[in-house]
DNA sequence: TGTAGGTATGAATCCGACT
DNA sequence: AAGTCGGATTCATACCTAC
């Protein structure tokens, strides 16, 4: 049975391509990582909820779109999974990383946003949940969320990634066509369209997935609005992506479809900068 | 007994000004720190030896320039204290931090350079230190960095900060005369007629040394060629550095006379970059 | 002044050979 | 032998030199 044949057996609401390159499911990612075929994976690139901004529980308890964005009039649908304190933020990453190594290949990466004050916590879940970390890179916003007087302005979020095992050197973890990939990006958010507090721009994301060899599986556990899948459906991957909430699932199914219905001949996608200092 | 007083009583070489509003240490810091009057340090900038670049302890053990440069031509003298393994460092940072925050008034801040790999293992020693963790400051280095493909590029280093108690709002912990500082900044090492293997811009540190308040005392325990004290000194800041290796030591002391004997009217510091995105 | 080509560089990393 | 050592290798970029 394929993967989104045993999902709907399960009675979980998928969306899927008729020859399954593209994948979307509505469910805890940790009920579907399990039924993913083991070493399938090139590249997971996920964004998950940070469970960040507040060092009390009450804090961590408002809805999240009230506590990243209390001035904002757009109101945001509220997103699972933000409330844990930072031990078990820890555990519960290294649970689904765990399930997404089992899942991927050798020389597969694993590539995560995270922000500063979760970032150490994400270092070690990454570790414990079997990964080779690697390396930070940088997503620098530009703008920060406060500027203050005497303080650095926290205008960067985090990409920490590693590697099932070993990188580029075992069989069939060549690292042909993939090419050298920058460590920084600067990409303003101001003006987006966000339908997800949380939303990344895409050319960001599309610099995220070169990482996974051309025609290799991308997964995103945390899809929200799935601008990850789309990134991947514009490079040429195909892609798993799963999200708890029916109400970002759905938006989600919008933009893949969307981006699959465009007429790459009249409308080609941007070009990727494959330089962005 | 004026600190360099104290520290010649000692017989530990010492340069500094008549009136000590820079002074420099030949000695390890964890000596020196317990000397500094208490309450009296406005901020510390400081790049400590990273115990970095190898994952075990015989790669640790090689000379710091054989380790992160082995094909260059030009030699750099060796540095010391650079071959503690993950865990030891933590608990040397923790120490020399805690001596830092006894010296330092409230609302003070700490700067605290660092690469990817020490960067969790850093912000436990900072708070174990009993600085309060307020961010990460990113460094980008641009072209320094070693491509490889399929891989994101280490091109950035990291700044983390944190603070001695509140910050800015207590009483005597004005941020007057202090701006809104950057979260990151983009200095090519291109071309720097570098001392010391790990030398920082000038540009950079006198981004970083504009968070302590004006007339205020900057510290530095790892001084090394000097660049903190220079930008501090250019900045109109009062300094005190510690070296513990001589050779570096002596090149500190020439680059500070260099510094002070600028003539201001003829020759004006370059202007500092506001911005620096 | 402009272009092309060669060289030096990087707060490493990897792997085979060895003890 | 849940290890250790040492030498080969990585490639985009800046800078230098030649034309």
């Amino acid at each position: 049975m394929t993967l989104a044949e045993q999902c709907r057996a399960r009675g979980w609401p998928v969306w899927a391509t008729e020859d399954e390159s593209v994948v979307l499911v509505c469910a805890d990612c940790l009920d579907v990582l399990s039924l993913i075929e083991a070493g399938s994976v090139g590249a997971v690139v996920t964004d998950p909820p940070y469970s960040s901004g507040g060092a009390f529980r009450s804090d961590r308890n408002q809805s999240p779109s009230v506590k990243y964005t209390p001035n904002v009039q757009r109101a945001y649908a509220a997103f699972s999974g933000d409330n844990r304190d930072q031990r078990a933020y820890g555990y519960w990453c290294s649970l689904w990383l765990a399930g997404l190594l089992r899942a991927s290949r050798i020389g597969a990466t694993c590539s995560m946003f995270t922000d500063w004050r979760q970032l150490p916590t994400t270092t070690d879940a990454m570790q414990a949940g079997g990964w080779v970390w690697r390396g930070i890179a940088v997503w620098n916003k530009t703008e920060a969320a406060r500027p203050a007087k005497g303080r650095f302005r926290n205008q960067c979020e985090y990409i920490v990634w590693g590697s099932c095992g070993a990188l580029g050197t075992e069989v069939g973890t060549s690292t042909d066509g993939i090419p050298c990939l920058p460590g920084l990006w600067t990409v303003p958010t101001a003006g987006m369209e966000k339908e997800h507090v949380a939303e990344k721009p895409e050319s960001l994301l599309e610099g995220l997935v070169e990482i996974c060899p051309p025609g290799g599986l991308v997964v995103d556990p945390f899809m929200g609005s799935g601008t990850t899948i789309v990134a991947a459906v514009r490079l040429g991957r195909r892609a798993i992506g799963v999200e708890i909430d029916r109400k970002y699932f759905d938006i989600a199914v919008k933009r893949v479809e969307a981006e699959l219905n465009r007429a790459p001949l009249f409308e080609p996608p941007p070009a990727i900068q494959k330089k962005l200092i």
